[in-house]
DNA sequence: ACACTAATTATAACGATTATAAATTAAATT
DNA sequence: AATTTAATTTATAATCGTTATAATTAGTGT
């Protein structure tokens, strides 16, 4: 599906919900379907601060959590460094280089069985799961391209 | 094992390694190894403030993080919130209460074979993996409990 | 017991995120 | 198109978990 057609849906399920579409969350969201890096807070605001030169971070962060809440965007959370935002188009995990912080996509079919052992050991009802798979990536394995994550 | 050979095993763990064992290290494993409820550094901080009346929240943070070099501990890191400290025993994955927060542990086999597929996939040399399912405690099903996250 | 170095303490600083209040604006209604 | 109103944005300050710093204290091998 291409990313004109995420964005149009996309648009769509915020005026379902009742979202009013202003030009920062459009630009927000166009920038999140495009930007390939799972981009942090800070990585939009200044991505958009071109366009938006008096936007302010706040605003960024509302409507991050506003498309969370209406489950357009994922958060990745990382103890004290910053979220990472994702947004969802199919199920997909992470694969997180602990080197240069890379985050890569990987497609993996049914952990259902871990959520429903998981249930049946522990007698809670199973919402959802989270799978990281942490690693190097091909550039920092030759040497290349290091920096913090 | 007990959790008196847990407590001595980690103590030559440290000796091995060539970490000082003080008092305050000693109580901060100790509190460890018996708390069942993955503590924050905060937590901990907190128990131990009657036996250690003067010891600093930084002594707390530096020795996690001086036992997670060592391989004693793991961190869970949940974005903005405090991260939560976990003794390392034997390989289990944590089923997270959503209403409560309360953490149980629970043992699963292999998901090597995931690991071994993102590898593959992706080209990254694989170092661990992290799963974590969501959900809600039986307590909190049948309604009393309530509490933040 | 001594000396050497690491660990602790107290405190300030940091960075990500959120709360607040005032100003602006999307969009429903006329 | 103008009006209205509640939602949104902005600017800023505050919060909270965590870390850095520098001075003091205390383990441990000799």
């Amino acid at each position: 599906m291409s990313n004109d057609v995420h964005l149009k849906e996309a648009l769509d399920t915020l005026k379902t919900t009742g979202v009013r579409i202003t030009p920062q969350r459009h630009a927000i969201l166009e920038y999140l379907i495009n930007s390939m890096i799972h981009p942090t807070a800070d990585d939009i605001y200044k991505a958009l601060e071109d366009k938006f030169p008096n936007m302010s971070v706040a605003t960024v962060y509302n409507n991050l959590r506003v498309f969370r809440e209406v489950g357009l965007v994922k958060e990745l959370t990382y103890g004290d460094a910053a979220s990472r935002f994702d947004f969802v188009t199919n199920d997909h995990y992470h694969m997180i280089c602990e080197s240069c912080g890379k985050i890569v996509d990987f497609h993996y079919p049914g952990l259902n069985e871990v959520e429903q052992f998981a249930s049946h050991v522990t007698g809670f009802q199973v919402n959802s799961h989270r799978l990281e798979v942490y690693g190097t990536c091909q550039n920092c394995l030759t040497g290349q391209n290091k920096q913090a994550l």
